[in-house]
DNA sequence: ATACTGTATACTGTATACAGGATACGAAAG
DNA sequence: CTTTCGTATCCTGTATACAGTATACAGTAT
């Protein structure tokens, strides 16, 4: 079975990955022919990407006058990770038990994100990959998609956070927390846990950005 | 301060009657030009709104095979109804105290729904606006926002509900208990009849689709 | 009669063309 | 020197054109 992908998931793709890195700064206009030509394809798909992205809220789209990147400002760090953390909670309490072997993994992740210093990308991707981690047996595909296209919000701000302060982690000692909830079984502790980390998290991104 | 809207805008709201009033049956293939010709427009906005639609799960998008109507099947409402109830939990717990109008306000829906016969165009309609009216007052946009997206899973269950049991209503008395709990400022009960209302409701659903 | 293959048609995905509005720059006036 | 108005350019949103793939139908062979 051969597949095709359209050239609008490439796209999205890109420019993800260039807002990610900066190389599209908070607040530069994106045009679309410019990601056009570095694609090699037209502005069609290009648009159809951005227009996604746009919903997604990475982007911000003022009619007439094109995309923008989106600033990062406190209040939609503030709404996004209050969504992702009722929707985290969601997604684990209606998982099934979590097999010891994916908790190990759990814990393989967190070795590596205390390893590591100062790679903020790395630790951003690591944090996420955790989270995805815990909750990719949730049984609710809608949901498990609504949580990864949320955390592109989280994502840039933890990231910024972290160059800014040079701070090695987040979240180990969180994580460890909730992963030892689960290991006894106690699904209504690591939830409350899990909205802990959240909590905390956010608030510290918070008073951080509005410093 | 004149406002320009997008075409695409249009088109979206034109197809989600279509699909609403079941002129577009579940199933249906979904051809761009067709709906480009009705509203005189070219296939670009239609095919943007299209794109927008299948992402939210209203349609389905198969590559080189255009779109279809996602059928309806109870995994799907289910999926939705839990985040949904979790999301209008969550943003009824971040609201400030709901003034006694609004409260009012609920009260004259209720009343409206129980006063109708036979309309499920109707009494859905009144149903996503009691839930409007309700969360109104909460800050977050972003969910709020989600929240509004979302419903445009279970309005569609809802209405076929309605329509094959022949049934008057969905909630009326769960909508009282609710305002009750609120009229009190016992955001806490409120929530938790919150979370029962969809609980009740995705269970209601869910066993007639599969009978 | 049924199944298969080839061809014609339709439709999708993508590219390009076009028109109107927004931005930037410069000239003129205060 | 600063500000305002006008013009030229750029860019966006939308329309149209094109190419390739999927579908439907008909003719032929079993």
């Amino acid at each position: 079975m051969i597949t095709r992908t359209p050239l609008r998931d490439h796209a999205y793709q890109h420019i993800l990955q260039l807002v990610h890195r900066g190389e599209l700064a908070p607040g530069a206009r994106v045009k679309d022919v410019t990601l056009a030509v570095q694609l090699g394809v037209s502005r069609t798909p290009v648009r159809e990407a951005l227009l996604q992205l746009a919903r997604e809220g990475v982007l911000n789209a003022d009619i007439g006058r094109g995309f923008t990147v989106r600033s990062l400002d406190s209040t939609e760090m503030r709404e996004a990770g209050a969504i992702l953390s009722a929707l985290e909670v969601l997604a684990l309490t209606s998982s099934p038990e979590i097999p010891g072997e994916r908790l190990s993994r759990l814990g393989e992740i967190d070795r590596q994100l205390v390893s590591i210093r100062g790679d903020a990308d790395r630790i951003v991707g690591l944090e996420e990959e955790w989270h995805h981690t815990l909750l990719i047996g949730c049984p609710n595909q809608r949901l498990r998609g609504m949580i990864s296209t949320l955390w592109q919000v989280p994502r840039r701000y933890m990231r910024a956070y972290l160059r800014d302060t040079g701070r090695v982690t987040l979240s180990t000692q969180h994580h460890a927390r909730i992963v030892e909830a689960e290991r006894r079984q106690d699904r209504q502790t690591a939830a409350s846990r899990l909205t802990h980390y959240w909590t905390r998290g956010i608030e510290e991104l918070g008073s951080w950005m509005e410093r």
